[in-house]
DNA sequence: AGCTACCAAGCAAGCGCTTGGTTTGCAACG
DNA sequence: CGTTGCAAACCAAGCGCTTGCTTGGTAGCT
């Protein structure tokens, strides 16, 4: 488990390149004006290809399992090849995992910024970016953005700056708008504020269901009734 | 990793029994009416002995590298003994971190009962909880509450569900504090209200350093502020 | 012809865990 | 007092298995 793939591979190197990155969305290049629908489901890193079907299966294998519990043959056999088939695909696990969390970081922050652009209020927005974040939990969309908080350290140290710089687009969008809406919001700082926020949100995915009583607007609402100023600021 | 020892040691298995539990307290029996100091220090399962010192290491160990990166052998060598002395303790790796996850879950419940029994108020109950759950994560009292949040899921279906009978009673109390102060609390029911000041202070590990600038009794407050009722029950 | 995707087979290393024997502390006993 | 007995604690060695990953080759499409 505790394999260190770099130490023993240090002699020749053959591999002929980085499989990683490379995802310059060429949906967009090609299309300048796209539309919507072809935004929200244009070509990334998760579509059909077979890398994109080894990442949609890895993501669910990774949330369910855990990434150390996954093994390369599971993977593989869930997409319906043999393992050593994988590492066509990508130089080795880790990679699997970083491609994962780049993609959902990717995915999520886009929507993001659609949720909080379409607002017209800076409450309205918080509420907005509530429910996205919410919905980036627990809806179908791709699933598994809690991957990001239950397996970070399960990624190396490089691999983790490199999403760290993704990761902090999202959370400008939400320093933004939480700044943009302060006077109607609880005295805290915005970092702190969006700490808790983050803690309530992130933990949703060990208790709430949504198919269950509670819909995920009104659970939204729950969030922002606490995050809201006590004493409303009386013009 | 995912060896299942049951299948292969099925035929004669000769361990004498089982190691777990067997830890009632020697010093509680002796002293009838224990002091306050001997009853925070009194030695449950991480005490001085082997035992003891390989629950602490673990309890380390597992916290900072996760339980899955953690190997016997660094386990053992952390203690200063061979890797295959650990079985003479424990029969096998998940027995400890079940045993780390039970006395963290036992010793905590302690603290949190004793800081709800000395509390003035039904609300100064709530912030005493808080403060406890706050100085059960980031202080140095055996650290690593944290790990029942982490590795949930590194246990197994069985152990599980035999931490998750003792860590009820640390659940409990916090619902009786909470709806003992509903008047004051943000109107929302008990249980969701304890999800998400569950979710702000587990996920403080990740950003909130003690040795920072903000004291443990600011982030309390903090905490407090925004699950306090916005406008209060006048009377 | 060349490229992508995959298979079949297997290697080396690391893993949890076992085994049989040795040390150590301590209490019982003549 | 010295000896004996014994159990807890540990060592030394390694077994068997799983793991991530490699290698050399093939099928099929363009």
């Amino acid at each position: 488990m505790a394999r260190s793939p770099t130490l023993r591979a240090l002699p020749p190197r053959k591999k002929p390149a980085d499989k990683r990155a490379v995802v310059v969305t060429p949906a967009v290049t090609s299309a300048p004006a796209s539309t919507l629908a072809s935004t929200l489901t244009r070509s990334t890193s998760m579509d059909e290809s077979p890398r994109g079907r080894i990442l949609r299966a890895a993501a669910h294998l990774f949330l369910t399992q855990g990434y150390a519990q996954t093994t390369v043959r599971d993977l593989a056999a869930s997409v319906g090849i043999l393992s050593g088939s994988i590492f066509h695909h990508f130089d080795n696990k880790e990679e699997i995992l970083e491609a994962v969390m780049t993609e959902v970081s990717v995915r999520s922050t886009e929507r993001m910024q659609q949720a909080a652009k379409s607002a017209s209020s800076p409450l309205a927005c918080v509420r907005a970016l509530l429910l996205c974040e919410l919905e980036n939990i627990h809806g179908d969309s791709g699933e598994a953005m809690t991957l990001l908080v239950t397996e970070w350290r399960s990624l190396g140290a490089q691999a983790r700056t490199r999403v760290l710089v993704v990761r902090e687009a999202y959370e400008e969008v939400w320093l933004r708008a939480l700044r943009a809406a302060r006077t109607e919001l609880a005295p805290l700082e915005p970092f702190i504020l969006r700490r808790l926020i983050s803690g309530m949100t992130s933990i949703t995915a060990t208790w709430y269901r949504p198919r269950g009583p509670m819909s995920l607007g009104t659970l939204t609402d729950h969030i922002l009734s606490l995050v809201v100023r006590k004493a409303p600021a009386r013009g």
